[in-house]
DNA sequence: GTCAAATAGTTGCTTTAACAACTGATTTTA
DNA sequence: TAAAATCAGTTGTTAAAGCAACTATTTGAC
């Protein structure tokens, strides 16, 4: 027995999500990929050391949701780029304290501006309210969709 | 020199827009990849294949935005489960002509209405005008996402 | 009509994500 | 305080994505 409405794809929410979030995400890796040959992982740790310095590998996975194998693979690669400086928390040595080494910063301060950028263009064209609007329905969203 | 207003992961659209969408795509593929092993590009060829009947790999790749090698792969699996047909196109003998099997056809129609719920009980807290608003906006940012 | 360019699809290769298994350090508990 | 459990981080492995190179067919220019 056949469905009777076949669910057009590029209407389904999550399809439609998944390019817009693609899209945008792309345009943006393209940046910091092009010029600096850093990957999506890496430059959103890099957000995060730049908002948050001197926090351990597992405060950043719990902040950016990344998986720790992921962050572990992308910071060994930052150390050995010299983009972030890492020691050992002497307090459980376990740990690591990791920021942005002064290279990480003047980098970030390069790519930053360019994503900022890139958003606010993005956004030109909504309104206030039409950017209040959408970002409170993505956090109900979000809400749902993480709810077990 | 530092930047003056560290821009907020958290509050990053593209980071925000990422998250939500693997959120969703990661509950749904979760359904058809434990149930029926497959993967969520084979999906995609298979929603697709349901609503569009007897198009090419390369229609496929067109409409469902996926890499022609991925379809490609995607495909030769589904044909290796029988989910799919596939036959040659006469009047162009490059094209293959795609079409779900019975086989293939069930489990659409198996999986179709969990996909279906999903996405009604993400949305059933919103009203139909936020939904509007959001589809929108949607269209908004991915038209200038995608303008070169 | 023939040769060059374009197109449909496949395959090879490299990079990366995800998961599990592991190492070493710390905390718990009895 | 010794054993067990937990935790931070690394590494091995598998599977998938993305790109380029390739084959086969068709189209277009001359």
């Amino acid at each position: 027995m056949r469905h009777r409405k076949p669910l057009r794809l590029e209407s389904f929410l999550p399809y439609r999500l998944s390019l817009l979030s693609n899209a945008i995400s792309g345009a943006i890796a393209a940046v910091y990929g092009d010029k600096f040959a850093i990957s999506m992982p890496e430059w959103r740790i890099m957000m995060i050391l730049a908002e948050y310095p001197d926090i351990s590998a597992d405060e950043v996975c719990r902040r950016t949701k990344i998986e720790k194998s992921v962050v572990s693979r992308a910071v060994a690669r930052l150390l050995s780029r010299h983009l972030v400086n890492r020691d050992v928390d002497e307090e459980d040595r376990r740990r690591s304290i990791l920021r942005l080494s002064g290279t990480g910063l003047s980098v970030y301060d390069e790519v930053m501006p360019i994503a900022r950028n890139y958003e606010a263009e993005l956004l030109a064209d909504l309104t206030a309210e039409e950017l209040e609007a959408f970002n409170a329905t993505i956090d109900k969203l979000m809400a749902k969709a993480t709810r077990t």
